[in-house]
DNA sequence: CAGTATCCAAAGGGATACTG
DNA sequence: CAGTATCCCTTTGGATACTG
């Protein structure tokens, strides 16, 4: 496809960025992590740990440092006997909320389309 | 959080659709090259190569193909010499425009937020 | 140009056991 | 409960060379 000089550079930006979140959003697990807390709004480890099929709590507790790391997600130690921790998204983290709600959507689509053909 | 019954269910649902759409977009490269192709409409391998930045050729190649497989990317071998294959969304890859505009938007807001901090 | 083939190192990630 | 530690196999993916 032939384009404009200025067009160009706008796209190398946007693909810029788009690389810019899949940085973060990286890895096997972490939207869906996300997606269980954000619809939670306040989620237990081992609770995610259950809403996400397959992972392992060895990936789930890699995966959430990362996300606190990159400030989406908070972590609150809950004084209980024993211990619980809570995990909620940050004010930055709810910012992902329609990528999330798209992601939900377009996945019932595509089951629609491709496995229920 | 408490939740009554019949909101897990809907949750467990959203859940699963996110883990659907993540099973087709999975792999290190994959929304990148979706972005890529996306915004220029239609596009050469080598050009995909120059856009993602430090994808390999054997890595666009095999992913390409996996998005084939899924159909959301069409393949045309274009008739010239030496041959030039062009790779454009299908009408239900082009459902994900949203979702790569949403996360261009973001990756844009986050590297305001994280790096530009 | 658009791949494929091969080799090989590094990362990913499961299973299990253990700790405060 | 919420992790951490270890072992070890699998997958990813880079570098390079080759082909129609």
């Amino acid at each position: 496809m032939q384009c404009e000089p200025h067009l160009i550079d706008k796209h190398k930006k946007k693909m810029m960025a788009v690389q810019d979140s899949m940085d973060v959003l990286n890895g096997k697990w972490k939207i869906s992590i996300i997606s269980s807390i954000c619809y939670y709004n306040k989620r237990r480890f081992s609770d995610i740990l259950n809403d996400v099929e397959g992972i392992s709590n060895k990936m789930l507790s890699k995966e959430l440092k990362e996300l606190e790391i990159n400030q989406l997600v908070k972590r609150t130690v809950l004084n209980t006997q024993p211990v619980t921790v809570q995990y909620e998204l940050t004010e930055h983290g709810l910012t992902l909320k329609t990528i999330i709600n798209n992601l939900t959507d377009w996945g019932m689509e595509h089951r629609k389309k491709i496995i229920g053909e």
